[in-house]
DNA sequence: GATGAATGAGGTTTCATTCAT
DNA sequence: TATGAATGAAACCTCATTCAT
């Protein structure tokens, strides 16, 4: 129907304008007003599409750990080799240091919050569970390409994958400094490769 | 103009007071009401101390980081050799479930607002540059042991430590559940371990 | 950023609301709370319409004295003589006791202000000039009609007249008796009179 | 007794205090500490001295107004004419940019309250009647030496002498312009010498 | 007498949410 | 659907005043 396709791309607008303003504010300083101008909106439509302020922020981040998920997902397809999906998968995480910025500085905002709200947990916890698939799927092929350790267990090696990248991008986001982006990407590609290589 | 000596002990209840509330309530819902009636102190005293809640809270990262450096440090003198450090250092990161989830929930908020607050950014720097020093210490140590890699440069090596153990934490605290605490702590030393040994 | 049309209305509702407060209670008791009480209004409307207090409180000034002015104007230009210029001037300067009163009160309050705070020196500082070109004018056509004095300077008599008005109206005001309010009007008029007469 | 001597010193302290105190940040902005800092004691020796905050309002304008009468009054008694009288009068009324801007920007607040405050129109009254008895002393002494016009009824003139004093001193306040005080002082004494002079 | 720490009422301001149009 | 005016709760902060020392 029209009015169901009208009404998702409405609210993806209202979603994507989010995204630009919890990165351009932080949590404690955006409002529904400066949503709704991102979303050249008025504020009462933004109310229209969602019961309040927190069903935004939930869905946003839903949408936003979906999409990230998705691109990891398809840029290790791309390639065949444990070797090639691991480096496509991390250019795929470490991709620019705007798309980094912007999407770490919302994504810490939402794990700051995830303590306290259960949604967030929720959704972070699928979130970490498709990546740990990524991560477990590379580490498989790599020990049956013979290349990384037979000891590992993809499962528990998944989540120090995920901790190497996650720490990492914190730690370049504290910096402030753009050009050590491509100097974090390669530590952390290094550390992973010692971690897994036989 | 006279300016009155404002007593250090209140300062330090108050900041006390400030952490248990921030760790609770969160940086969103916490009000200086919440932090004066966790001080068991009027309103108006928290402002007699502090010019104003920001103030508070640049102080009490300050704190909060100063003393967990020093708490690492600390552990990391009592043992000789580079393992024994290394296994100190990392139990009091991984110190209990209840310290690690109220530290960490306080300083991942912390983090989150960094991205704007420059004063924010520069007090984590410096305990980034204060836990890197220990790190380093021992990865020279162990170099010099010989059971440590030598192709490790110690000073790149310090990052990812603390990026296995900040992801590592971060994980944990996502996952809400307190018994995969010492989990987390064993995948995080053995990847360390890993990471250095030859 | 999409910024609304305020309604001009509601602003000027908000004005009177405020002049009528600010004359009831004065410049240190008036609260936003008793504006909007005055203007039958929620206090977060007024915000809507007003940036802040102090917003008000200039275009407040702007307002009265913009509108004072226009009303001497007004009642000069009924007149064709020097004569019945000055008196038509000041039968709309001491208009009556309750509008003086209410005026002279806020006015009081404004110039209180107006040493700190250089806004409303600007406006006063308009006003005075606006004031002065009516003196001004009702002098120099005294003079043609050969019944004013011809030394005078029309300009730095102007000065002169306001301070004759003010000052007796200040008199009156602190005197808190409205039945000298015709008393006043009479000195001031005789003395002005004296002052400009051959 | 000294104690009663140091306690009279210790409120004309304050009171001096209290002065400046207002004079630098008027009525809304002064606060207690702002005046025991002026006075260079503590908060808790002011509430000693003064019952609160109005108190010494209240016996600022007392001991004000008497001061500037005093002052008045002995100026006029250093000359024997009429016409000395009236400048030396004027000369001690106009004393210097600084005097009557600091003493003025007070005295503005203070009428600006009057209004509301009983207590402080009490004191401009008999402060008003205080001037009045110069004036009508000066107006009786040039009557009777013929200078002045016979015509003029000493009580209603003073109120004019007064007003022309205090409307070109306001004036003068809020153009903010030291250089235009001599300008204003020959204006004014101009204008009372016309309107008193045969 | 003197201090300054402590209180708490009350002010300005912000903003999510509602609702008439 | 869409608007934006209106509401009111709740935040931060100020400051006169009190009172133990």
């Amino acid at each position: 129907m029209v009015r169901y396709k009208k009404s998702e791309e409405r609210r993806k607008q209202i979603l994507f304008a989010a995204f630009k303003a919890l990165s351009d504010y932080g949590f404690e300083t955006v409002t529904l007003q400066i949503i709704a101008d991102n979303a050249q909106l008025s504020k009462g439509v933004v109310h229209y599409y969602f019961d309040n302020k927190e069903a935004i922020l939930v869905e946003l981040l839903e949408w936003l750990t979906l999409k990230i998920y998705l691109k990891e997902r398809a840029a290790t397809q791309e390639q065949d080799t444990a070797l090639g999906k691991l480096e496509s998968f991390l250019n795929s995480v470490f991709i620019s240091p705007e798309e980094n910025r912007s999407f770490y500085r919302v994504y810490l905002d939402f794990l700051a919050r995830a303590n306290r709200v259960l949604a967030y947990r929720e959704i972070n916890q699928r979130f970490y569970d498709n990546c740990a698939s990524i991560s477990t799927e590379i580490v498989l092929l790599g020990q049956q390409e013979r290349i990384f350790a037979e000891h590992l267990s993809p499962e528990s090696t998944a989540p120090i994958i995920r901790a190497i990248i996650d720490g990492c991008l914190i730690q370049w986001l504290m910096s402030d400094r753009d050009e050590l982006h491509a100097v974090f990407k390669k530590s952390c590609y290094d550390a992973i490769i010692h971690l897994l290589m036989k």
